[in-house]
DNA sequence: TATAACTGTAATCATATTCATTTCAGTTCA
DNA sequence: TGAACTGAAATGAATATGATTACAGTTATA
């Protein structure tokens, strides 16, 4: 998967644990480890679909807009990595049965494939991954402020 | 899908759709539109892996070695593209829990995921493929000698 | 109302990835 | 013996990705 889609999960996540707070591009560039000018980038999509909000001016940043439970790793895909999964065969050579159809043929198959996933993504919610990340061993770091 | 799957994938097709025959690299070359050099070299991952024979020198070439109907798209997937659906998300901040363990909870789900798209496309033989691609209509190259 | 702290966005630069291309050694057939 | 192949390494071009810089616009607050 494409690190917009994981700058886009990680960042939701973040916003899902400090709710109520706005967290500035640079906390969540921070957490991430990629530039601010980048994450303000990517949280501008999510903006754009009204899942966060943005503040501009001194005490700005991002919020959650939306119920993490509601929000779910399709959504996010929709807007970050749409076609992924689709074949990458320009242009074949034309005059051959082979080469002429295998493009459709790939782009069929892989079609469905991406229906199957997008499917697969929609059953996790941002809620689902916020909790994953909290169960997992490696750093429970309990001051963190969280609203589930 | 990278260009290395639509490329193993295209190729094993043509070998099906020309069965008996030694097709020179420089043969696939011209039906995928890709150098002869990527072909020979897509194309010895094939072979260590017995799907298709190479032979060297003056009629050579390359030739399948499987039933169509037992070579699947999973098979070919495992050997070109193996871990595509993984996330990209090197190293995060590992003083946040959000950074500390976003990259395992996405590499677990998108493990999941694979696994899926890897059952999904054992579910299409090189067959099948090859039926699609004679049923398109675009191209209906009917001297074309095939086995099925 | 001035200033500091933000977002939004464009432009540029560095790096990584992907592919084509060249080259040549080794193999096989005629 | 030579022409037609594969195998493989090395180089270079093109493309994609991501960091960085720069700056205009916005907002809280002292």
């Amino acid at each position: 998967m494409n690190s917009e889609f994981t700058l886009a999960v990680h960042s939701l996540t973040y916003l899902a644990l400090h709710p109520g707070w706005m967290a500035t591009s640079n906390a969540i560039a921070e957490s991430t480890a990629v530039h601010p000018v980048r994450v303000r980038k990517v949280l501008g999509l999510l903006r754009k679909q009204g899942y966060i909000a943005a503040k501009e001016g001194c005490a700005g940043g991002f919020i959650l807009q939306v119920d993490p439970g509601e929000l779910d790793l399709h959504d996010i895909y929709k807007i970050t990595s749409k076609g992924t999964l689709l074949p990458k065969c320009s242009s074949a050579n034309p005059d051959c049965v082979v080469g002429a159809n295998m493009k459709t043929t790939l782009t069929t198959i892989f079609g469905n494939a991406e229906k199957q996933l997008e499917t697969f993504l929609a059953g996790y919610s941002i809620k689902d991954v916020a909790l994953m990340v909290r169960q997992h061993p490696s750093k429970q770091i309990t001051e963190i402020v969280t609203g589930f």
